[in-house]
RNA sequence: GUCCCGGUAGCUCAGCAGGAUAGAGCAGCGGUUUCCUAAACCGCAGGUCAGGGGUUCGAAUCCCUUCCGGGACACCA
């Protein structure tokens, strides 16, 4: 149950009333109204802007108008008060019997509360990660996987029927260089003296094994072959093996996948498809052949000008239309993205999110241009972009070169660290902003790392929990069963901003689902966290506040019920996120 | 030259489909442990929301512009 979105739908009840009474002008667009928590909680429960958005419409002064909706509002049951304030707010204060009745839900509801119909079963296609076949996933892939991952676990909890997909780069030139790469390693599975890795070829051991599998199941009888003829052999048993190196990767911080789509069965199963969208679109005017002017920044020294296949992207808001077709007359990456995502429409997905890289964000126009294209225009493309993730140690940046093949691989960091603190750190910031990430600061156990201080807080209260088992061993276990307790007796303003909170996670993650932002989730965690640990501590000082008190079973229970309620919300927002809710520290 | 991201407290960052007195952590200073986990909490101090225009009852948030930082700019992926 969504408070805000109840009230929202009070305001407008009573917008309508006064029309129906002729106080108002009817059919005023109530779009730009919302209900939402008040910034200063003594200004009551909840806010609406309604009457200064409607008040140039409606033919009143925003505060007349005010007044005329709180005097609707106020009949409302559970409202005890209605003000209105300022240049025409209406604050809304909840009576006692509110509250009590969004805890009963968080406590019948369980992990499910908070969980929105926002998307309406409308199918999203999410694609992540999609990194190259052609080696174990490095620390820098870690970021796109753990955002793309959580911001799809976000869209299936606010109600989208989400596919998890992951585009297998297995057609382009990188995968050669990593069959010769393989082949190499072959040679020298079989006893040869390979030397020094030439330049141009990956480096890494990785491709030790592939060439061992490599000579334990062909022996010598590949060697003497031409390259035309072991390559493509050499080529898929390296990429089913870099696959399988990479689910380990994803497996390892919690992640997997619906679909793992292949680039290269675009074009080499019985139709080619690349070829296919790429004549569709040529058919409805969207691809000619023509001439580009060369590239504005820094000179190209081989720059040909000549005649290439292009798709028109510049009728949909690019800068440049983008070529289809190599000089070689291959296809280009984009042509074959073009099929790609052709393939989603035709899978019956309209909405469409892809994570990249932030150096990809020169790709975002025409992608959108080509989902536009393929789809006459009825799918519509997200594009989130992903930062830099910059890697330290104890405040010391951590070095990495590609070129000896030495880089810092992903399954190292989450071996160091741990799967939970990898995935809080990397939504503890908003995706398009460069991540500081400390492998010595996020294991340290202390306020500065917001991932144990929010599990914490769960493992706090669950703590309480099995304290108040034993003071009294007659009180239900089930969180559900405490929501018949008697909620009323949380009276208390620590215990009221704990309520508030619980009944605003419905709405945080209608936000943060539509704004494509997990990292909402995690701000809002902390949030909460920060407060129980508050109200804590207040007990204390102040021991009538604690949540278990000796003598009266009554107010332990409710108190014991807001607790359940705290430890749910965590717990869920944690699902959300990922990361584990630890019943005790260790 | 064009396009995309950024610029908020000393530092790292939230807040942005416009809303009331701009928040948090760290760093600094001062407190709280016979008591449900002090791995926590409380208080003090800290601001030209990069600058300038505009729209609006109202702008950190939207628009324009300048400056600064990062990234991308035929055929690579």
């Amino acid at each position: 149950m969504n408070v805000y979105a109840i009230f929202a739908d009070h305001v407008r009840e009573a917008v309508a009333a006064l029309a129906a009474e002729g106080s108002i002008a009817k059919d005023l667009d109530l779009a730009r109204v919302v209900v939402e928590p008040p910034r200063d909680a003594t200004h009551g429960d909840l806010a609406t802007n309604a009457a200064m958005v409607l008040a140039k419409d409606a033919g009143l002064k925003p505060r007349a108008l005010a007044e005329a909706i709180a005097g609707k509002l106020g009949a409302v049951a559970g409202v005890k008060k209605v003000d209105v304030a300022g240049p025409g707010f209406i604050n809304i204060a909840l009576d006692g019997s509110f509250w009590p009745v969004v805890l009963a839900a968080v406590l019948t509801q369980g992990l499910d509360f908070g969980r929105s119909a926002l998307g309406a079963g409308e199918k999203v296609n999410v694609e992540y990660v999609s990194a190259n076949p052609t080696g174990p996933m490095h620390v820098g892939h870690c970021r796109g996987a753990v955002f793309g991952d959580a911001l799809a676990r976000l869209m299936d909890f606010a109600g989208f029927a989400v596919t998890k997909e992951y585009y297998i780069n297995d057609a382009g030139a990188q995968v050669d260089v990593l069959a010769r790469s393989a082949f190499l390693r072959y040679r020298e599975a079989l006893g040869e003296a390979i030397g020094e890795i030439p330049e141009g070829l990956y480096p890494g051991d990785y491709l030790v094994p592939v060439g061992q599998t490599l000579a334990a199941a062909h022996g010598a009888a590949l060697k003497d072959k031409s390259e035309a003829d072991w390559l493509p052999l050499v080529r898929g048993v390296a990429i089913a093996s870099m696959m399988v190196a990479i689910r380990e990767d994803l497996a390892a911080l919690g992640i997997s996948f619906d679909v793992f789509f292949s680039e290269r069965s675009l074009s080499t199963g019985a139709v080619d498809r690349v070829g296919a969208a790429i004549a569709a679109l040529r058919a409805s005017g969207e691809v000619y052949e023509g001439r580009l002017p060369p590239p504005k920044g820094a000179p190209i020294e081989d720059w040909e000008d000549r005649e290439q296949t292009l798709f028109r992207s510049t009728d949909f808001g690019d800068d440049v239309d983008r070529p289809l077709m190599k000089s070689d007359g291959s296809y280009t990456y984009f042509a074959g993205d073009i099929a790609y995502h052709k393939d989603k429409v035709d899978r019956g997905f309209l909405k469409m999110i892809d994570v990249w890289g932030a150096d990809h964000g020169g790709y975002v126009k025409r992608m959108q241009a080509a989902v536009k294209a393929v789809s006459g225009g009825r799918a519509a493309l997200d594009v989130e972009l992903i930062q830099l993730v910059r890697l330290f140690r104890a405040g010391e940046p951590v070095r990495m070169s590609k070129r000896s093949g030495s880089f810092v691989t992903l399954r190292e960091v989450v071996d160091e660290v741990g799967r939970d603190a990898v995935r809080f750190m990397m939504l503890f910031r908003k995706n398009d902003a460069p991540l500081d990430f400390d492998l010595a600061k996020v294991i340290e156990q202390s306020r500065e790392n917001p991932v144990f201080y929010v599990q914490y807080a769960h493992a706090r209260a669950k703590s309480i929990l099995r304290k108040a088992a034993e003071e009294f061993a007659d009180l239900p276990q089930e969180a559900a069963a405490f929501a018949t307790a008697p909620l009323g007796l949380l009276d208390d303003e620590g215990e009221l901003t704990l309520l508030r909170r619980l009944a605003s996670w419905p709405r945080l993650v209608e936000q943060a689902a539509g704004a494509r932002e997990p990292h909402r989730i995690s701000f809002f965690l902390h949030e909460l966290a920060s407060e129980f640990h508050g109200q804590w501590n207040r007990g204390k000082d102040l021991p009538h506040l604690r949540f278990i008190i000796e003598n009266d079973r009554e107010l332990t229970s409710a108190r014991l019920a807001l607790v359940h309620g705290v430890a749910t919300v965590l717990a869920s927002g944690l699902k959300v996120l990922g990361v584990t809710a630890v019943d005790e520290m260790k």
